[in-house]
DNA sequence: ATAATAAAAGATAAAAATGTCTTTTTATTT
DNA sequence: AAATAAAAAGACATTTTTATCTTTTATTAT
């Protein structure tokens, strides 16, 4: 469903998320020990969210990535997975046709039409910081 | 959400069906040309689904591929994409976890429980058939 | 100013997915 | 039996994804 550089973005974001509700930046070498991914290959997946400013970091001691207060809330999870995968998953052709559209569908078009509203709806409904909190609750789990 | 390989899998798939209904069987290069995909590519994907008794294959002039006429009902989408992608999209977790369940879950794990009900009830319920017929029927396409 | 810290950038490397080409095997028709 | 048609099998090539390592740049604290 998702890349395995958008699995570590998510999950990288949610982690960034959570610390910075406690205004602590943090290093890709913390990140990336925290959620279990290759550091040099997270910092890369890391770079792209700042350059698109869905992160901010900052360089030198105590420095390090995080996310601004109101972007807690106003960052979802579908700004994440857009900057990485992109928006394929819910407008791409399931079936892979260059046109498929309600007019001249895939055979699979119509049966996905909810299913797309469905993940859309969650995806673009749930913030950065709705994750965190669960995650810091004990509800979730970014490891293992 | 699918593999390329996949997508050619799937329509290939509904293509033979199709003729199948037709008592046709069907060529590699046939397939390949009425689903637009790499021919060769595509063998080796009718290969597999062959192999695993998904699709019927025969040697020869006058030979090709072909769905038994009961296999028609009882091949469900599913079946197809389990034989090529397995079963990632349906049991692995959403955010790459090795183990996540709903006791253990990663921060996606409940919302996509439903999501991936609607997708499995929609892939188990729908035949070869069914999906033939709306393509016979011009309802919709493999190609383009 | 200097040393230390941390991200940014760039160059490679390895693995997986996608795609092509050639040869072999099997069956059918003439 | 020979020619033909078609899938099966195997080897190879390309592209994309995933991953690592090194160097550079920016910032902070001493």
């Amino acid at each position: 469903m998702f890349s395995k550089s958008c699995e570590y973005g998510i999950r990288a974001s949610i982690y960034i998320a959570k610390q910075s509700m406690k205004d602590r930046k943090v290093s890709q070498t913390e990140i990336a020990k925290s959620i279990g991914s290759p550091v040099a290959f997270t910092a890369k997946i890391l770079q792209k969210l700042t350059k698109l400013n869905i992160l901010r970091s900052a360089k030198g001691p105590n420095g390090g990535f995080f996310l601004e207060q109101g972007d807690l809330d106003s960052v979802k999870l579908w700004n994440v997975i857009l900057a990485i995968d992109g928006d394929g998953l819910l407008e791409d052709c399931t079936l892979g046709l260059r046109k498929c559209n309600a007019f001249k569908p895939c055979p699979l078009h119509h049966s996905f039409v909810k299913i797309r509203a469905e993940i859309r709806e969650s995806l673009e409904g749930t913030s950065l910081r709705f994750l965190a909190e669960e995650v810091s609750d004990g509800i979730s789990f970014l490891k293992r």
